[in-house]
DNA sequence: GACTTTTATGCAACATGTTGCATAATCTCA
DNA sequence: TGAGATTATGCAACATGTTGCATAAAAGTC
């Protein structure tokens, strides 16, 4: 339900083509955040119909480029929902509906998914790690409400991410151990 | 893609309607994968017609109530299920979005809604921390598999939850500045 | 100049999730 | 015994998200 407020606050950051949404959405926004360029363009779409964005005249350009800016009932819109309350969004992980399969079935199979992930965590950590270094390290002008808003943020994704990996390195050496008890007799 | 692996895994733990599975959704297992009664019953459906599941003939009862149990083809697929891999969920909650969006429109209509996420993390934590001290506190036994999972499981709630309070702890006082400052000159 | 990659947008079909409503048996309690 | 809560299942419409495919201009490269 928030996809177009996601993407009204992300075109006030500044105007953007679809294109671009979509690629920032591979970076900052999309970490907490995620949609498919198709989901972007219908999107686009849709609020450019209700009024909400309008496309800029692109100079000279004959291409089939579009570069997208919020309109004052866009404005009027974000101002509107930030005051309606949401519920915080659930844990909602397969890699958690594995475990308890794995709990039943007792085949073994998990471990070499928890160790990927744990992989892909640690890749993540060093991704938003790199991207705090580069933004915040040196910055604590915390007079800056956007800086500082972006850099709480980070900083979430950097905790859960390093929790993760936490919790995995806790889990994975014990679920070998079962795995060796259950081959060497038990 | 997992609603009906989460099933089939519940359906092992314990045969149960539509109706009971939806109730140990707003416990157990739906603190990290949800669903509402509709998504269950029309699952539950489409799993029977594919010969995953099959109801229990209830003994003497003419009413409506159906019991689900999980068949052998029902068990292979769960079994193939848990060989392919999937990705990390991502963090995708609304409270994001709307901090974004208040970096961008200074509004501070973002604090209330700050302070009755901060409540209901602290009311999940209650939870989750009551259903650890009740099923898994004094248990240290280490050898039972299942147990040992379900524990994790929560743990990782429990730590989760947690780290939410103390961002909220941290960025709740930061953001009262910025407003204070904001209408007292500055 | 032809070839590939990157930028850029979109349709159509499908899968998944949500909301509102309808139905009906059973249980509770006054 | 009758009124209301709880248990129990489901349809239909809609909203949101995913996948596969098609198109085409622009930029890089051999």
């Amino acid at each position: 339900m928030s996809l177009p407020h996601v993407l009204l606050t992300s075109l006030l950051e500044r105007p953007s083509t679809g294109f671009e949404l979509a690629r920032r959405f591979d970076r900052s926004i999309g970490f907490f955040w995620n949609a498919t360029h198709q989901q972007i363009y219908r999107e686009l779409n849709h609020m450019l119909k209700k009024g909400w964005v309008s496309t800029l005249e692109n100079e000279m350009d004959n291409s089939r480029k579009k570069t997208y800016q919020v309109e004052q009932l866009g404005r009027i819109e974000l101002a509107s929902w930030m005051t309606q309350q949401s519920e915080p969004a659930q844990l909602r992980d397969d890699l958690m509906v594995r475990l308890r399969a794995e709990a039943q079935l007792s085949n073994n199979q998990i471990l070499p998914e928890l160790l990927r992930h744990l992989g892909l965590h640690q890749e993540k950590l060093k991704l938003y790690q790199s991207i705090y270094d580069k933004d915040f390290k040196d910055n604590d002008d915390l007079d800056n409400r956007v800086l500082y808003i972006h850099k709480m943020i980070l900083e979430l994704g950097i905790t859960m991410e390093s929790e993760w990996i936490k919790w995995l390195e806790q889990v994975i050496p014990q679920l070998k151990r079962f795995a060796q008890d259950s081959v060497s007799g038990e």
